[in-house]
DNA sequence: CAGGCAAGCGGGGCGCCACCCCGTTTTTTG
DNA sequence: CAAAAAACGGGGTGGCGCCCCGCTTGCCTG
């Protein structure tokens, strides 16, 4: 929480500029875009993206920073919903639609879960399991979902339908209706 | 269905050697693992690897043949069972639990869904719709599942889990539990 | 405002990979 | 057994991720 370590400008202008080259190229290409094209995209060596994201996972990360917080908020504000497990099946049909559409995110929450690295905070998982613990929280004091049900649990089965349904014709309705059957059950209710 | 071209004997004698390379190397290192490496290790040129599988797909496809016409077979067999629901429950348990042991499966099918290329028939994606698409008719009938729920739907949402819990420590039990969570509901049933 | 120094830069090299060309070898066939 | 057909594989090409190291640039102090 304390403040970064100040950079110096063209450090923070090059930083910059290659996210913006990789928002671009991820979303054209994918998780998988290649790192030297970003690179060159962002008119600076490959050396320096490298510098400044040691592994691939970590530009993943300051791309789709700003995104998650987005969703992190909608979730702060379902948090007041007066139905809490509405509040919960919204946010998480939001955030299967929100990573269908958004290529690369769900790949990235993906291989965030599973980092050998050192688990940071702040990465856009905690973020997500944060913001949607409370949600959920809040839907188990309601008795509206499954008590053996965890947050964890809950973000990887929405992820993973992200992952499967990305980069289909109209992946977003996709999604949403794969959540709902996750949700839902696929036994019919009584 | 009529009988396959017949090919060379060094023909074939390299093609099964190159699947059982890969089979192994696939086991090490999941379903990117190195074209050249699995060529290296069946003993052949890699120019040789190329000419029997234009894709990695496709070697995929022939790695991972058997395994399927064994969940395969394990569907014709539930298709007797007395309670269609649980019969479909119980497979589509198995599929998730296969795919999230088995390395570079549940990717397999995944991108077999998408492939752009001709859609051969007997691919792995096909041949589990065909199987499952029957233990479905049957459960559809018996009324033990939702109307709107499609195989594809179904092997769609267990193929994301198996891909999500998949390198996971003890992934079986992970996909299970998931697999739960989505063919019962996260609502807790009345 | 000037000068020194650390922080940052990026060209270029290394090792690995997918994919393909084409001269050579092996198998089949009549 | 010889010629045609089929398959083989060494080696080339282009691209990539990653890193080393000599050079440049911005910053901070006096």
């Amino acid at each position: 929480m304390a403040l970064v370590k100040p950079k110096r400008a063209d450090a923070r202008r090059n930083f910059d500029q290659i996210v913006a080259a990789a928002e671009t190229e991820i979303a054209r290409h994918g998780a998988e875009a290649s790192l030297e094209e970003i690179a060159r995209r962002a008119g600076v060596g490959s050396a320096t993206l490298h510098r400044h994201f040691p592994s691939r996972q970590a530009l993943l990360e300051a791309v789709f920073h700003d995104r998650v917080e987005v969703l992190c908020a909608q979730a702060r504000e379902l948090a007041g919903h007066p139905d809490p497990g509405a509040a919960l099946g919204g946010w998480l049909r939001a955030v299967a639609r929100y990573g269908a559409t958004t290529r690369g995110l769900a790949r990235s929450l993906l291989d965030g879960g599973r980092a050998a690295e050192p688990p940071r905070d702040s990465t856009c998982e905690t973020m997500l399991v944060d913001a949607g613990g409370e949600l959920l929280r809040l839907a188990h004091a309601a008795g509206s979902v499954r008590p053996d049900a965890s947050i964890v649990d809950l973000l990887t089965l929405v992820n993973a339908i992200s992952l499967a349904t990305e980069g289909g014709a109209d992946a977003a309705a996709e999604a949403t209706r794969l959540t709902d059957l996750a949700l839902e059950g696929v036994r019919p209710r009584s």
